[in-house]
DNA sequence: CGGTCCCTCAGCCTTTTGGCTGATACGGCT
DNA sequence: AGCCGTATCAGCCAAAAGGCTGAGGGACCG
């Protein structure tokens, strides 16, 4: 039986070596390549078509994984995409699952999950951490807690630090508009002040 | 000669894997042991007394890096601590520092970087990764922007989103003086809103 | 011992923010 | 046609935050 063909991307030599050497363990799989960015990630998938990427979301300058992820996608080969990182920010995942990764795993995760995820993905399963799956069940629990787009666009910039007047000069509404926004913004992340919102989309929503 | 002792200490266990098989091919270095979180580190020192810990700063609930730094210092052994970290936040630099590490080296140092920290620190030496320098450089020479103890700590809470109320109580300080505080961090952060300086200490100061 | 930081606190005043209520308008869905 | 979600705006009021000045005590250092 021919064993599991994997294109580890990941900007972070040690943890390339880490998984490296995890994935070696398993007489099933077999490391191909390493990437260490996004552009450098689709080439070695053109040229290896290997059966599984996986590969973390944050990766210096430059393409980043989501874009890489639908770059691969876009290549209509049938790699399964796992994504290996280590925030489980609701808006990372929501991006990544809707990008066409088949699964999500956290880096802390243990090494029977990570082997668990790739058997699965190249079967066609999805595979994520408890965390994560946790995030989508509340997610699709509570629509009400979704933020509307212009709610969004209105959250990332309070992330800059602006302020409400600010606020409504970028996005040319009243400074009334924004308040509505706001309060609105508040009710849906749980929470009373900007600097909570703020807290709470940079850890949260992974809006850095 | 006998080989470099070598304790890793990092929740990732891909993050273990990797040092341990990158020092694995240095003939003058042993990973004696490998440590999840910060109790266990100061335990395992105990036990191996290493030449260097090799440790990250962020490992989630419990002891953080620092704390760990500070107490395996207070052990009195000679270890040699190298921080081996993601982030090049001002603060944590000059905590860690002044915790006592030898060196302070980023997640995406090359091996050689990482096994000449490793040489140099059991030999006296500090090495840094060359971000990390310059960040220490860019301090001494405007020392006028540094924060104090008391203002990164206060800096820190901020980001949790707290009022000046819930400052003061969680520091045992009047809002009077939560409010000097603060007036200082915003000058030194070169910003004038507490939303301003939540992003900025967390885009720059890698608070999160 | 004087100078310099750092941490602490107070009072006063202005600006900003947040909570509330209510209103208009547009698009889509039933 | 009605309903609902979204986006827009207004006014009012209380609370929070920010700017300013001044000030005392403790630690360290030359």
């Amino acid at each position: 039986m021919s064993r599991i063909t994997v294109l580890l991307v990941d900007d972070h030599l040690v943890v390339r070596s880490g998984l490296r050497a995890l994935l070696g363990t398993q007489p099933d799989m077999e490391v191909v390549a390493e990437a260490s960015s996004g552009g450098e990630a689709l080439e070695l998938v053109r040229v290896h078509s290997p059966a599984v990427v996986v590969m973390d979301l944050a990766m210096g300058p430059g393409m980043d994984g989501i874009e890489a992820i639908r770059r691969i996608r876009d290549l209509d080969s049938r790699q399964a995409i796992l994504v290996f990182t280590t925030y489980d920010s609701d808006a990372d995942i929501v991006r990544a699952v809707d990008s066409g990764a088949m699964g999500y795993l956290l880096k802390d995760a243990a090494p029977e999950e990570i082997f668990a995820a790739i058997r699965g993905a190249v079967q066609g399963r999805s595979v994520m951490s408890p965390p994560v799956a946790s995030r989508l069940f509340q997610q699709l629990r509570n629509p009400d807690e979704v933020l509307t787009p212009r709610e969004a666009e209105l959250l990332s910039l309070l992330t800059e630090g602006l302020s409400n007047r600010e606020l409504g000069r970028r996005l040319f509404i009243s400074e009334a508009t924004v308040k509505t926004h706001l309060a609105h913004i508040y009710a849906k992340l749980g929470v009373d002040t900007r600097a909570a919102a703020i807290a709470t989309a940079i850890r949260r929503e992974g809006m850095r």
